[in-house]
DNA sequence: CGGGTTTACTTCCCAATAGAGAGTACGCAC
DNA sequence: GTGCGTACTCTCTATTGGGAAGTAAACCCG
């Protein structure tokens, strides 16, 4: 159907077959869109912020997914960990380079999302339903 | 690489407090950013294919959350579904208007995500680990 | 002409995962 | 010494996802 031309040539490498399940590149994407990975990227986008507050500003986000978020998130070197040795504790979470990279290419993605949410989730109601969602 | 200024403004609206849980943007989100979601959309923005080979190309995805992501993205007005009543069954999935505009946002991630992966995801064995992953 | 094959699903059951909420450590203000 | 505040971790339960089998109906094979 090339009726309009391809938004933008793929590599060819997932042009066939996508790639394999289990394979780097599918973890890495599995951790980066995950439901909470994106608010978080997108929420340090902003700049450093202390857990609490990414607490506050991923809205619903539960405290064990904030941590198990964070953690694979600073193990996959994306976001950097800062904890001052103080009481209360204090725990500065940022954004690091590839952190940044990424946050750039995500955040187009989430604009889209957030304009053409309403368009596309409210007025779906004789468009056949799923069960469950 | 940008170091210290943002690589994008963000529209106001996420920047303080994100949006909030269970609002549309956070449902569609949910949808386009999903596991499978991601690999469906970014394999049929290649052109129109058949079940089998989407089951295919997605490799490892049953056939229950085929159905199922299918039947969301559908609901979502992002892929067109066109059954042919012939035996065996033979139905053709594609991407529509909204559906193309948004693997376009999508490919660049995918891109980096598959470039970045080997670098991130192995090579980290001294870098603290996650329990479950 | 009976049986196997093919395709796009649906349903059921169980394992894995996510969420809610309580628990913990520690210093400080009162 | 009681209580607060922060950044976690632990445990228990609800939700979700995978695996496999079931289904319909035209076709090919022998």
């Amino acid at each position: 159907m090339e009726a309009t031309t391809h938004p933008s040539p793929l590599p060819r490498s997932f042009a066939d077959g996508v790639f394999p399940a289990g394979c780097p590149s599918r973890i890495l994407l599995d951790h980066i869109t995950s439901k909470w990975g994106v608010l978080i990227l997108l929420s340090l986008s902003e700049g450093e912020q202390r857990w609490s507050e990414l607490r506050r500003r991923a809205e619903g986000i539960s405290e064990k997914m904030l941590a198990q978020t964070l953690k694979t998130l600073e193990r996959d070197g994306l976001v950097s960990r800062h904890a001052q040795p103080v009481i209360p504790p204090r725990v500065d979470y940022s954004l690091t380079g590839k952190g940044y990279e990424l946050s750039g290419l995500l955040v187009p993605l989430v604009a889209w999302a957030f304009d053409n949410a309403d368009d596309i989730i409210n007025g779906q109601s004789s468009r056949g339903a799923v069960p469950g969602k």
